[in-house]
DNA sequence: TTGCCTGACCTTTTT
DNA sequence: GGTCAGGCAA
């Protein structure tokens, strides 16, 4: 977008280039103010000029807080207040960046280390399966995955439906000591994790000594974006931050809210005004991204769901090209027409980083990337978190966090063997016997470990841990870099990954020199950073800051990562029934309807020309799996799109519209194998044979039932659907005739 | 204590 | 297709 004509000696250049709306929301008085932003209309220049015009009218640079999405969202709202006197004082972060702040200042006025390290997921799975293994130990079929994902459920206002099912007996009371466990465990290890960062913020408002007033009255003016993805812990976060009447503002589009599974609630904006008492509503709907046939088939799959409050947006821009609907057989077939289109595009004179392809599961990338490959088309897989969450790379962090904070028993049992000296399972379990008991972290017990019992090559090479943490502290101040470099060949790390083998481990060095170089730009850049700074920012990228500018290639990313995002051209691939909407999400109440948005935050990503693909077989873990189109297709206007449909050797032509209505049922499948199944009783008797009705697959045959009580599963054949399996619990399933 | 083999079991989206 | 627990030999 064109940049403003302001500056700072032109204030009416502020607003001169705007619509009549964004001006409005631009200029609002300093109150709560919701601002209802389409697709594309504009929602970041208005945040940007808005904090530009609170300037103006006075306000201190220093007393404004912007809360983003992502770290490169706040980095570029800085980037363009680049011109504001006093610009670069705004506060602009993540919640997650703005709690770890706000809690390394004030933390210690609720009992909070403020050395505290952050637990990513990863390591919050490590310590959730040593808790585990002590705890439920065995047959308890409690999964990690499943705990954490309760856990954060439990912290984030269990909105919803819980993640666990809890009810079968005695598991409440496993799962209730867990979570005590962990708590203990983090607190001791002075760890927080991404809930804990929005939760003991919210403490430290409301329970620390003075903080609340401290920074109520040093942040004057709150503005949130994507505000239709915030959770209820967020939102406490905003009510302690500001007073009522205060001046709040908060952007967003109920239609692009696509993390109900995180806790986020679309009530948030919905309710905005009873929330705060009262404030102004202003609706942006002028789009100036995307073309008329882009938008009309985006609003056509959007207007079918029902949770939203209706607006219509407008496009500047005129009809453009038909949207492309293609067809694959499989999954490779599928990743080089997407290649074949894209290769057209530029020789048509695009250049790749104009292009982005878009899926629902981070997994469909492969298929493309090896079509890409193919075709020698430059890409990039946008997934920012990825190297952080590289092995060598967590294990030279875990030396750093442990250099930072001793405490951190999660990194210690990380690094203590790695690389290998000699201290095995029985080793450590003394050590650990021992910090139990004296109530010490575990690298402090290893710190004696002659003491608790260890001896010959273990006791040496803990003691030369030791002593290199003790090094690498021993001079605080030194660049990031340094100390990172110290620690990755001091330990041996380094040596142990060039030495191997294996040709994939000598290439992790690679990453390993990649983090350093990562530091020392940094310590560059700012040459105050210490190194708690640094590891937090490691803890806290986030997938979007990978997004390459001009890097000229194309960008491949998931439709949550491509949230907030523009492209001239996109491909949205893998638009099948399935992924879009995603199978595991078709049973929760408003599942589909969240999947609707996210195929529609896809779409909408797309400002000249937008192509959407599927494919009608994919190879699964499972074997072989037929697919079909996305119901979502058949949502789109046949006056604004373009079938390709090479007649497919199975599954017949695709045509826009509600799928054709079998008039006679299937009948149920021959049971092979078993001669004269026996007919299962359930419960209330859900028998094979029996015809069944669902709200979204809607009528089918069951096919098969196992499992009891809560983990009732049924196999059901649809009509038009296939073959799935739902789980009983939550598929709202009834029988007819 | 380590290295290596085999079989079981999942796979949505992410700060 | 990838991870992970468990078993077994050196």
């Amino acid at each position: 977008m064109a940049s403003a004509a302001y500056t700072p000696g032109n204030p009416s250049g502020l607003v001169a280039d705007l619509n009549e709306a964004q001006r409005a929301a631009v200029t609002a008085p300093p109150g709560p103010l919701r601002v209802v932003a389409g697709a594309g209309t504009g929602k970041t220049r208005v945040l940007t000029r808005r904090v530009a015009w609170l300037v103006h009218q006075g306000a201190a640079p220093w007393s404004v807080l912007a809360i983003t999405f992502t770290n490169k969202a706040a980095r570029v709202l800085k980037e363009r207040l680049g011109a504001l006197p006093g610009g670069e004082s705004v506060y602009a972060g993540t919640f997650h960046g703005f709690g770890a702040w706000l809690l390394r200042r004030h933390g210690d006025t609720i009992g909070i280390d403020t050395r505290f390290t952050i637990l990513d997921r990863d390591d919050q799975h490590r310590l959730l399966k040593l808790i585990l293994d002590e705890l439920a130990p065995g047959e308890g079929r409690l999964r990690v995955p499943a705990v954490a994902a309760q856990l954060s459920w439990l912290k984030n206002g269990s909105s919803g439906r819980a993640p666990l099912a809890l009810d079968r007996s005695g598991m409440e009371d496993v799962f209730e000591a867990i979570a005590t466990r962990y708590a203990e465990r983090l607190r001791a290890a002075s760890l927080l994790d991404f809930d804990d960062l929005l939760l003991e913020s919210v403490r430290v408002l409301v329970e620390g000594a003075g903080v609340g007033d401290v920074l109520r009255d040093r942040f004057r003016h709150v503005l949130v974006d994507e505000y239709q993805d915030t959770n209820r812990v967020q939102r406490d976060l905003l009510l302690q931050l500001v007073p009522p009447g205060g001046s709040l503002t908060v952007v967003g589009d109920p239609d692009q809210s696509i993390y109900r599974w995180r806790g986020a609630t679309i009530g948030n904006i919905l309710a905005f005004e009873e929330d705060l008492g009262g404030g102004n509503t202003v609706v942006l709907e002028r789009n100036y991204r995307s073309t008329g046939r882009i938008l009309s088939c985006a609003e056509a799959v959007i207007a079918k769901n029902t949770e939203r409050h209706a607006k219509r947006l407008v496009t500047s821009k005129d009809e453009g090209t038909p949207v492309e609907v293609h067809r694959a057989g499989d999954a490779d077939e599928e990743g080089r027409l997407v290649a074949a289109r894209i290769r057209r595009w530029v020789e048509a004179g695009r250049r790749p980083d104009d292009i982005a392809v878009i899926y629902r599961v981070n997994a469909a990338s492969r298929a493309i990337e090896l079509a890409l490959r193919e075709r020698s088309l430059p890409y990039r897989v946008v997934a920012g978190t990825e190297f952080f969450q590289r092995r060598e790379v967590k294990d030279l962090l875990a030396y750093a966090r442990l250099v930072e904070n001793p405490a951190d028993d999660v990194s210690f049992l990380r690094i203590a063997n790695v690389p290998r000296r000699g201290v095995g399972d029985t080793s450590l379990a003394k050590i650990r016997q021992r910090a139990f008991d004296q109530g010490v972290p575990i690298a402090e017990a290893a710190r004696e470990a002659a003491t608790a019992g260890v001896s010959g090559k273990a006791l040496k090479g803990l003691r030369e841990l030791s002593q290199l943490l003790d090094r690498a502290r021993a001079q605080p101040r030194r660049p990031v870099a340094a100390i990172l470099a110290l620690l990755a060949e001091g330990s041996g790390y380094k040596a142990m990954l060039e030495t191997s083998h294996d040709e994939l481990e000598r290439s992790r060095v690679e990453n390993v020199d990649e983090l350093v170089a990562f530091a020392r730009q940094l310590d560059e850049r700012e040459p105050d950073v210490e190194l708690s700074t640094f590891l937090e920012r490691a803890a806290l990228v986030s997938e979007q800051d990978d997004v390459e500018e001009d890097g000229g290639r194309v960008q491949l990313m998931s439709a949550h990562a491509a949230k907030g995002l523009e492209f001239p051209c996109v491909v949205v691939a893998g638009a099948e029934d399935g992924w879009f909407p995603h199978v595991r999400s078709v049973d929760e109440p408003g599942g589909i309807e969240e999947e609707r948005r996210l195929f529609y935050v896809a779409m909408t990503r797309a400002e000249d020309e937008l192509v959407l693909t599927f494919s009608s077989s994919r190879a699964t873990y499972r074997g072989f799996e037929r697919r079909l189109p996305s119901p979502f297709l058949g949502d789109l206007p046949p006056a604004d799109i373009e079938v390709h449909d090479r007649a497919p050797s199975w599954g017949g032509a695709w045509s826009p519209g509600p799928r054709p209505a079998f008039s006679t049922p299937v009948a149920p499948p021959p049971v092979s194998g078993v001669e004269g199944e026996v007919v299962r009783e359930v419960g209330s008797a859900w028998t094979v044979g029996d015809r069944v009705q669902h709200p979204y697959f809607g009528e089918g045959v069951l096919f098969d039932v196992g499992g009891r009580g809560e983990d009732t599963r049924v196999t059901v054949d649809f009509v038009g659907h296939g073959r799935r399996q739902l789980l009983l619990r939550h598929a709202r399933l009834e029988r007819i005739r």
